[in-house]
RNA sequence: GGAGACGUCGCCUAGUCCGGUCUAUGGCGCCGCACUGCUAAUGCGGUUUGGGUUUAUCGCCCAUCGAGGGUUCAAAUCCCUCCGUCUCCGCCA
């Protein structure tokens, strides 16, 4: 949710960003108009409250006729009271339900336009180049007895998968190696409930845009997560946190879980796009004022994690349009497929500044002076189940053996992956 | 799953039976000031959060006693639903 002090004082630039986007900018001047209605039911309801308030005072003391006079009155005054909160309490769900359709602010530099109009940042490493015909993640993994989709499917239904024997090892150590650098850069490890409730679903921003792409369990009204950042969003729900000695950081091991609606017939082989998978993610809250930096900080550990994999990636800054609704600013690291001859994501790192937290009510002390303030939340991506299409891919030899990166190797205990006969 | 106890503004706590001087008590902690070689101790004052009004402050007002409803002129207090915590019993990985 936006500040609606922002709105209220600087209208043109939330329109500039609704342009951005790519989305209606005319609601604006509703929610201004909403905001207007709010207020002056509000100062209606206050004042008759307050004249209510003191009559029942009152009414303790008076006695006989005059009691009964007082009574007189203040019945009547009741009824309206109750229908002047009524009306402000419909001008509030009004105002509430219209500014909590606005995205983030878009912040400046960000590219205009949709999903093919980002920006490319960085090109790391160089594009392999085969002697041979490389064979796809799913002919290596199966090659390997790595992982078996067509089990998968007979439990799960498609889109489902088993990682088996050296599969399972390696993303066990892919996530370990994402934990251990964490721990090493001072987050805290964390595992995460994968069920919420809806208003923390609802705070993470996950149910307005994406609410196709959310399981939920009609029968205990609860969501499962298609990110830790849900749930680390949701920590620190309704409490005022202290971050004078700098960011707190966490790092969410979870399962993930996407129904991939409206992507019928995309990536409809191997690993790539799947209901469930694994994910180590970076969650940070810190001050507005450090957001960008940490933004950068994220992006910076995301790079050190893919250089240990070896694989050539690329950086986009997303435009505007493909943002999530909470995200101000988006980096995608982009890790390069060589059997599609083209960079898919491995990570992603958002900077929500204080769109998640206004909803989820995480404060801080405000440094400037009195009272409380929305603190900032970022993510950021460290690993994830569909890494090992970059890692099979880019490190197959002609023999159908797969060379496992060096700094990889201690988490795996194995150097080379072989066929199995 | 069954039975019971509980949830008060950082922490602890009074108030709830019997609705109205509750504008929520007291202690601890914290902040400020005073006193004082320093610290400590002591004294005085302040200390939930959100909002409205004003906006240069002061101030005034409304909401907030786990959440949401209800009863009533009036709810921390009475009733209902939900959430959470604890204890015991049962069942089960």
């Amino acid at each position: 949710m936006i500040d609606i002090k922002l709105l209220r004082e600087d209208p043109d630039r939330v329109r500039t960003s609704q342009r951005a986007r790519g989305e209606d900018e005319g609601i604006v001047d509703a929610i201004l108009a909403a905001e207007q209605t709010h207020r002056s039911s509000l100062t209606e309801f206050e004042q008759l409250r307050a004249q209510q308030k003191s009559l029942g005072k009152q009414v303790a003391q008076a006695q006989g006729d005059e009691k009964q006079a007082l009574l007189a009155r203040t019945k009547e005054i009741s009824a309206r009271v109750k229908q002047l909160q009524a009306d402000a309490d419909t001008a509030q769900a009004t105002l509430g339900d219209l500014i909590r359709q606005i995205g983030n602010i878009v912040e400046d530099g960000v590219p205009v336009g949709g999903e093919d109009d980002y920006t490319l940042l960085e090109t790391v490493g160089e594009i392999p180049e085969f002697d041979f015909e490389p064979r796809d993640h799913l002919a290596l993994g199966e090659s390997l007895a790595a992982i078996d989709m067509e089990r998968g499917a007979k439990v799960g239904g498609s889109r489902f998968y088993f990682l088996t024997g050296v599969g399972a090892r390696l993303e066990l150590a892919l996530l370990n190696m994402g934990i251990a650098q964490a721990v090493e850069h001072g987050f805290t490890p964390m595992i995460t409930p994968t069920l919420v409730k809806a208003d923390v679903m609802a705070g993470a921003g996950f149910i307005d845009k994406h609410g196709d792409e959310v399981y939920r369990l009609e029968a205990d009204d609860l969501y499962l997560t298609g990110t830790s950042e849900v749930a680390l969003a949701g920590y620190h729900a309704d409490e005022i946190l202290d971050l004078s000695a700098g960011p707190k950081r966490y790092a969410g091991w979870s399962a993930c879980y996407r129904r991939e609606a409206g992507s019928h017939g995309k990536d409809t082989r191997g690993i790539i796009r799947v209901h469930q998978f694994h994910k180590v993610e970076m969650f940070t809250y810190c001050r507005v004022e450090d957001a960008a930096a940490e933004h950068q900080r994220l992006l910076g550990w995301e790079k050190e994690m893919l250089a240990k994999i070896e694989v050539p990636y690329r950086i986009i800054d997303t435009a505007a349009g493909d943002l999530g609704g909470p995200a101000a600013r988006k980096f995608d690291c982009e890790a390069w497929v060589p059997t599609q001859g083209r960079y898919r994501e491995l990570t992603s790192t958002s900077n929500c500044t204080t769109y998640q937290a206004r909803r989820l009510n995480t404060r801080e002390r405000d440094p400037n002076g009195q009272g409380t303030r929305a603190v900032a939340t970022l993510n950021g991506t460290l690993a994830t189940t569909r890494w090992m299409v970059a890692i099979l891919e880019n490190h197959q030899q002609a023999d159908g053996s797969v060379v496992v990166p060096k700094a990889l190797q201690p988490f795996l205990g194995l150097e080379v992956l072989r066929p199995v006969a």
